[in-house]
DNA sequence: CGGTAGAATATTTTT
DNA sequence: TATTCTACCG
């Protein structure tokens, strides 16, 4: 947990309610343990698994899966507490992606890879598939390999494999409707790809799992007999293959426990489907369930209007959130002119607040998109306050650092063409696309790795002029010299890397800014290397790569004062005394396209719900009427979630010289041609919903006269209501179009 | 082949 | 606005 406020608190409270014992001792058969926000689900579980090891359950029996490292390492810990000998490191403890890479590592073979397999990141993959979009010589536009990306992923998730894809004659049906038929050769080249690079993407962490046990039974039966109990955190995020594995390995002692909340599934974009949850019940028999009700965390006023906010999804497990905490104060609601000064205001009320000598890490600030934290930024460095942005571009993912972890990535596969590729003329060394391209061709005709190609006999078939040809070799030597190095300790791998490479010198040749910051980076990289290499085991170069493949959460031992700012899916899990949730605007939060759909909108408010649950004293939600996006000001309409929201438990300020602004906006004389019509469309695009609308309410139409609402339906994106008119009879209207008001 | 300027493009969330 | 891509010139 990254907050130093009262870390007495923390610990919290040793006594257990009957229902968390229950789910605490009850270990034998499958179980599902329901537990809503703040209570005490992390304490729940590994209570438990201190439980199984004390009543002699060896730890190395024990798997439990989490979505986060961070989730791991928080629970190893307080598994330590509780039992405080090795055994919790013999727990196979992870997250899906890191557990099955293991297992993967030690079964490649048997899978045609072999161990020294690589891991694409998404960049790596979209990288990949852009390339692949253009040799097959697509247009970019309709083949955008972002949605290929997402797509490919969504089916990989799915456990559908492209020869399923190629067979399923309505998903090529489809991709024929929508012009998108080489979509399965895209695929399919993707994979083969992949597979013939020795590397694999994070989708294929797990589909290669299911297809490991799938296709070898002993080695199924094998984990099966080690993971005699399993436990599934967050199992509510939990996508199809996942579900599968976790069937897969659990099916012989069915000691599965599975925990999570339902009103909490906020990854669907990834696959995750909510349904694993909601059919856990009927998939097995026998299923004991645990409800934790109770939440610890919030204020009465806090878990109310959560509740209140949550009633209007559909799809979800009946129970009842209650708190026995004070009451506590109202949700806070702010409306502001623009979004610099919803930032301003906000910075302005936590400034207010740590005067009254609350600290800085009892604040956290989310918000939907990564984007929005500029201004926040901006208003917080303008009155000094100390902050801290989360998430964004991880360490691993930078430009410098990813340049030479791909030389560090080709040193231990050389199969792996994205790595080479990257720095095949990084820093430049005279090999262009045309020389590239003839190399890329030679590979794919001999059907081998390209360094296969540049570092055999197969150069010559090539047709360089000599020069390049030497510029080619000499690269191949410094890789060579590179390989020769594969076994020795990490930190003289990577000083021998950057010395050969001139990584450095090249940056320092022009020491921008920027490029001291990127040799500041790269020195990080160094440091972190260096304390790898003093691990006593697994601290070989491979064990290093693999492990920031998947764990790109980096140690630092910084000062943790500071106010906190992230998006909404960070912050699952965390908890903050105030929590300010700022941009509640319709086509931001609910975004633009979660708008269209019934089931995402659900998921949306489900965000909002796990944005609110977070605070343990306060909450502030605010929304800006003009808000500046890709490059201009527009006019935004409020969230429909704030009026879900039971009013009850809501205090709102009104706002102050609203119109000001407004007329400054339409007066402005330069406003009228390019920017008018963009303000136009968005504001017909967010009037598509109006919430002031209920079935009974009596209308007076333009046309057709009055009229009273039968049905409100958004299920298409369109609000549509239906209308019985007294002189022309029923009536369905689109309400972005037609011309009404409301008389009762 | 390399560098750069100006154009095009994208804005959801992440292991 | 911020980042990435493309086209062109040296």
């Amino acid at each position: 947990m990254n907050h130093n406020w009262n870390p007495l608190n923390n610990s919290k409270k040793i006594t257990l309610n009957p229902q968390q014992l229950d789910a605490i001792q009850n270990t034998i058969g499958p179980s599902m343990i329901i537990a809503g926000p703040g209570s005490g689900k992390t304490k729940v579980i590994t209570e438990r698994i201190a439980h199984l090891i004390k009543s002699g359950i060896n730890a190395e029996n024990i798997l439990a899966l989490t979505f986060t490292n961070k989730a791991a390492k928080e629970m190893r810990n307080r598994i330590n507490q509780i039992i405080n000998n090795n055994d919790v490191f013999s727990i196979w403890m992870g997250t899906f992606h890191s557990i099955f890479a293991k297992i993967l590592r030690k079964e490649a073979s048997t899978l045609g890879y072999s161990e020294n397999f690589t891991i694409y990141d998404n960049d790596d993959s979209v990288k990949l598939i852009r390339r692949i979009v253009k040799d097959f010589n697509l247009d970019k536009d309709i083949y955008n390999s972002k949605y290929i990306f997402a797509k490919i992923s969504f089916m990989k998730n799915n456990l559908i494999n492209y020869r399923e894809y190629k067979n399923n004659a309505e998903l090529i049906k489809e991709d024929n409707l929508r012009k998108r038929s080489h979509f399965i050769n895209i695929y399919q080249k993707y994979c083969e790809t992949c597979k013939q690079s020795n590397c694999l993407d994070f989708d294929d962490l797990l589909i290669k799992t299911h297809e490991l046990f799938r296709k070898n039974s002993h080695i199924l039966e094998y984990y099966q007999n080690i993971f005699q109990y399993v436990l599934i955190d967050e199992y509510q995020d939990t996508n199809k293959v996942q579900d599968a594995i976790v069937k897969q390995v659990s099916k012989k002692h069915q000691n599965v426990c599975v925990v999570g909340d339902d009103s909490q599934s906020i990854y669907s974009f990834r696959g995750a489907n909510i349904n694993n949850m909601l059919n856990f019940k009927s998939f097995y028999q026998n299923v004991t369930e645990f409800k934790l009700e109770q939440n610890y965390r919030s204020t009465q006023n806090i878990v109310n209007a959560a509740n209140s906010l949550i009633a209007n999804n559909q799809k979800k497990i009946q129970k009842t959130i209650f708190s026995k905490n004070e009451e506590g104060e109202k949700i806070q609601l702010h409306t502001y002119n623009t979004d610099r000064e919803e930032g301003d205001r906000i910075i302005s009320i936590i400034q207010n607040s740590l005067n009254q000598n609350t600290l800085k890490s009892e604040h956290a600030i989310l918000y939907r998109t990564n984007s929005q934290s500029k201004v926040l930024e901006d208003a917080l460095r303008k009155r000094g306050i100390k902050y801290k942005i989360f998430g964004g571009l991880s360490f691993y993912q930078r430009k410098e650092i990813k340049d030479t972890m791909a030389f560090l990535k080709l040193i231990i596969n050389n199969y792996d063409n994205e790595a080479l590729l990257r720095i095949i003329n990084y820093p430049t060394r005279g090999i262009g696309h045309t020389t590239i391209n003839k190399i890329r061709q030679k590979s794919e005709e001999k059907n081998m790795s390209i360094w296969s190609v540049i570092s055999s006999n197969l150069i010559d078939e090539l047709k360089l002029t000599s020069g390049t040809k030497t510029k080619v070799l000499s690269f191949v030597k410094l890789i060579n010299t590179l390989f020769s190095y594969k076994q020795e300790n990490v930190f003289k791998i990577i000083e021998k890397t950057i010395d050969i490479t001139g990584l450095v010198r090249r940056l320092e040749d022009d020491p921008t800014p920027e490029n001291i910051n990127r040799i500041e980076n790269i020195g990080e990289l160094v440091n972190t290397m260096k304390l790898f290499s003093l691990r006593p085991k697994n601290n070989q170069l491979i064990h290093f790569i693999n492990e920031i493949s998947l764990d790109e959460t980096k140690e630092d031992n910084e000062e943790t004062e500071y106010v906190s700012l992230m998006t909404i899916h960070q912050s699952k899990g965390l908890e903050y005394p105030y929590i300010y949730v700022v941009g509640l605007e319709n086509n931001l939060f609910p975004s633009q396209k979660s708008m269209q759909q019934r089931f995402s909108l659900e998921e949306e408010r489900r965000l909002l719900y796990v944005a609110i649950t977070r605070a343990i004293k306060k909450v502030t939600l605010s929304h800006a009427l003009n808000r500046f996006r890709f490059g201009s000001m527009g006019i935004t309409e409020k969230s429909i979630f704030i009026d879900e929201i039971n009013p009850l438990f809501i205090e709102s300020k009104k706002l102050q010289n609203r119109q000001t602004y407004q007329n400054k906006q339409f007066k402005a004389p330069r406003l009228h041609n390019k920017i008018l019509r963009k303000i136009n469309k968005t504001s017909q695009n967010t009037q598509q919903y109006r919430n002031d609308l209920q079935v009974g309410q009596k209308i007076i139409h333009n046309v057709f006269g009055k009229g009273e609402i039968k049905n409100i339906d958004i299920s298409d994106g369109n609000q549509k209501i239906q209308v019985y008119f007294e002189q022309h009879g029923d009536k369905l209207l689109l309400t972005k179009f037609a011309k009404f008001k409301i008389i009762m």
